[in-house]
DNA sequence: TTAGGTACTATCAAAAATGTAAGTAATGAG
DNA sequence: CTCATTACTTACATTTTTGATAGTACCTAA
């Protein structure tokens, strides 16, 4: 999520799949742990980070945080500071984000359909 | 790809977001790096291993074979042997393989427009 | 003055994924 | 007998991702 180096191997075989294909483009950039349950949360509506934190019970702060920076870094998430003490800050899809509708709405029923195979 | 620890935080975490949104078990299932790209060559036709090797010409064996293993794993892909020599593999999408055929078209709409979007 | 809430950051450690390099089995061709 | 071919395997190293833990700034309310 952050150090990444540059000179490695995986690095450059990361980019080179991205640019060929686009679904390894898009796999890359919605393919950490926590991504696509945090972008479906938000796709219900935008949050604050605590609000956020209590929908997903195991993660830690770090964790949310890495992911959320990842998300505004590649603008699926739009991060909005209200000059309010205690802080707020509410984490809201931008129109990208939102466009990732159709991928996890075939993500989940594709998913579904595995996982009945498998508990045969 | 193999030799994970089922009593790390990862792992818990993993299955418990698995259990829990199909997405997430989707992107558990698929999310490895050249999963994808295999994926897609083989919805074109079945492919034996050196015949994949030469359409994905940075990965190495080591990886090509990890990932095809946890395809078979998971199903999604066959594998044949043929009793020959030199030996004959082949790779075939089951048919739940071939369902992934949405996911990706759609993994690959995004990717593009969200290229297009950051480009600019 | 102190405690409390929010949204973080900084270090460090562990685990998981990926890559490197070399070796293997089987057998038919020459 | 030796070589070539195919589809691997093994042992190890590196990189990347994830997790544990503690600490920070800010103001407000008591």
């Amino acid at each position: 999520m952050s150090a990444i180096k540059p000179t490695s191997t995986n690095f450059s075989n990361k980019t080179a799949l991205s640019d060929e294909c686009p679904e390894a483009y898009a796999s890359n950039i919605i393919g950490g742990q926590w991504t696509l349950v945090i972008c479906s949360w938000l796709l219900l509506g935008k949050l604050r980070f605590n609000e956020l934190k209590k929908r997903l019970p195991n993660i830690t702060e770090r964790m949310l945080t890495l992911h959320l920076r990842k998300l505004e870094e590649n603008k699926i998430v739009k991060r909005t500071v209200y000059a309010e003490v205690p802080p707020r800050v509410e984490y809201e899809l931008t129109p990208i984000g939102y466009a990732l509708q159709p991928v996890i709405t075939e993500l989940e029923r594709w998913g579904d359909s595995h996982k009945k195979l498998t508990e045969e």
